[in-house]
DNA sequence: AAAAAAAGAATGAACATTCATTTTTATATA
DNA sequence: TATATAAAAATGAATGTTCATTCTTTTTTT
């Protein structure tokens, strides 16, 4: 157990580094040698743990994505009324990219880049299917457009990604008015008109 | 002549082949040498045009940016009423999005990305200026919600960045009915509901 | 004492940039 | 107009560095 544990803590170190040095540099402005030496870890260490450097960021993206989508499900139950359900969705995402700006600022970048394998990239879309049951509900009752998923995520979810950027880039500060403003624009972009 | 028509020709080869290579393998990804064999010039050849790496990606993001901007408002009159003008810019950049993918894949990988130099982020964002005098305007005319204009962007065009890269994935196809749906999310989003 | 994990140093390839020449262009002269 | 020469532009090869990955040895764990 202790080996274990050791194993685990290590590999979380190296992720972290992995996160914030991308972040900052990029993928390939980002040694190894750097994350190493910011884990705490001799470079060669780094090849027990991932195969190679595109294994080390493919695995860092599935786990980001992984715990995003967690957070951002937590509290719903896929029985909750549409609209609640997606407000209770729409705030754990606004609040994940927000709070752990680090790890959405990393997926931005891998969303936005050629640096994520396609498996892999397909692999952390998975996770989303709660929010597209929940719309697929909510086309059914006449609540949401019947617009494509694509359509629906590119103007419900995708500006909060672009607010974080500016945000972090200090262009502007996202406070709880702004929030809330950004959650109707978001709802009266989906919802159907009446 | 001869000899200024020639150099800005290969000035403009580089540039291409620096969009192409970036959007298929990111900045760092891309070697010199290869804008060079694409642009069908020496490595040597493109420090007579550019400094370095970074000024080359700098100037053809500034180069792109502009040529973004122009697009979407050459047929703009700033006399022209709210609603007529935003629908008018909104599918001039939505047409700029699909038909100069490259050049909008690009942008978007800028975006980003730390790839760009921070002054020439904010060279490049000054371009925009019409769009938010418009947008002042409507928001005057009690038309468009007294919004930030970073949250009217990121409603109101952004979201045709996300559409542009998951076509350009192939996962989606944007054509003429989803376009007009997606025109009327982006109203529906910035305008004041009655 | 054997096996596993970790380390630092070594290796070899890739790359941005510069250097020394060559080629092209422009200019001046006859 | 034709030729010589100076200047500019372009080139391929060289340079020195950086980096991912591996190798050999040491340390830790079982």
């Amino acid at each position: 157990m202790a080996k274990l544990q050791k194993s685990i803590d290590k590999r979380n170190r190296l992720i972290k580094a992995t996160i914030q040095l991308v972040n900052n540099n990029g993928f390939h402005a980002t040694p190894m040698s750097k994350i190493a030496k910011m884990a705490n870890v001799s470079p060669a260490t780094i090849y027990l743990y991932f195969k190679n450097k595109q294994d080390l960021v493919n695995q860092t993206y599935i786990e980001v994505k992984a715990k995003y989508t967690a957070y951002a499900f937590e509290t719903y139950k896929n029985d909750m009324p549409i609209e609640a359900g997606f407000k209770l969705i729409w705030y754990r995402i606004a609040d994940f990219k927000l709070k752990e700006c680090e790890n959405a600022m990393f997926l931005a970048q891998c969303d936005n880049t050629p640096m994520i394998d396609e498996a892999s990239r397909k692999e952390g879309i998975k996770n989303l299917q709660p929010l597209l049951d929940l719309w697929a509900r909510g086309k059914k009752e006449g609540i949401i457009k019947p617009l494509s998923d694509y359509l629906l995520y590119a103007y419900a979810i995708n500006p909060l990604s672009f607010l974080m950027i500016t945000q972090k880039r200090g262009d502007f500060q996202l406070d709880e008015t702004h929030l809330e403003e950004a959650y109707q624009s978001a709802w009266g972009s989906i919802k159907v008109c009446k």
